[in-house]
DNA sequence: GTAAATGCAAAGTATTTGCAAGCCG
DNA sequence: CGGCTTGCAAATACTTTGCATTTAC
């Protein structure tokens, strides 16, 4: 399935930041459109393309505002990559990522054992988890036997 | 115990950098000593800043500079704590951070089952592990029962 | 109507780089 | 000596901000 068919309470962006008290302008029901629809992990730049695809008026400095208060309000996370820039996702479950040293593919994944073990390891050190980042870098492996 | 005193095979960052043919200039012998003897994880301007201390001539580019050749020889390792700069740290055991959300203060952590449960997972998505980064972002624990 | 949001351009930060001069090996 | 290093200042790259204008509610 798809990741991003809204399984939060299925609200959209949209719903979501009208709930919280945000004006509706036509840039913004782009740019979070935008975000919503997309499957992969955007910079700031790839947004504001998207966003002008469908709306050549809004400025870049629009969508810094606007990923900005998302990520105040916490509902969309910011990542750094190990790249100059930033990207952002649309903040659904929690998952972690690998990124792929090749390609630079960004694949998503979840682990329940890993999750009580961070909390386990924080508390150990006398610590409250609060958030936590996990990447992992990996090279694909080639499955030998079956070369295609 | 001070966990900085060359564990790994006791040799100084200056010896490292001499085997793999750096010249070590006058600036080069301070920026590493400040690298060597730091037990924190400075950022580029804290690492200039004691570095001019030793040695006022010294000058940012070279700060940079250093820092990126040292990182490519993987002598150090550089950190973005969601921070707007970098930090470094001499590459010494392989280790993950816990960051205070409220002092900002670093501590080091490993943990073997973590380490095998990484490979395991980028393993299952078909990937080799090849680097990783853990950071647990935690608020410290208020003890209760003994108010001091 | 009013506060919030926007576009533009200028400013800000962190980092990199071109170039002439200096220094290690 | 020759090439790696350095300092300086200018250039980059990403991001933020001041301000006048526009817009949602």
């Amino acid at each position: 399935m798809s990741h991003h068919e809204h399984h939060k309470g299925s609200r959209s962006l949209e719903e979501r930041c009208a709930a919280a008290g945000l004006k509706m302008t036509g840039q913004r029901k782009v740019i979070l459109k935008v975000l919503d629809d997309a499957e992969d992990h955007p910079s700031v730049e790839v947004v504001y393309d998207r966003a002008r695809a469908i709306d050549p008026s809004i400025s870049m400095a629009t969508v810094y505002r606007t990923l900005n208060l998302l990520d105040e309000l916490e509902l969309v996370t910011r990542h750094d990559f190990n790249e100059k820039f930033s990207r952002y996702e649309v903040n659904m479950d929690h998952h972690h990522h690998l990124i792929d040293v090749e390609s630079g593919e960004v694949i998503e994944f979840q682990n329940d054992e890993i999750e009580a073990m961070k909390r386990d390891i924080a508390e150990k050190l006398g610590y409250e988890l609060v958030e936590c980042r996990l990447e992992l870098y990996g090279r694909k492996i080639k499955k030998t036997g079956s070369m295609n």
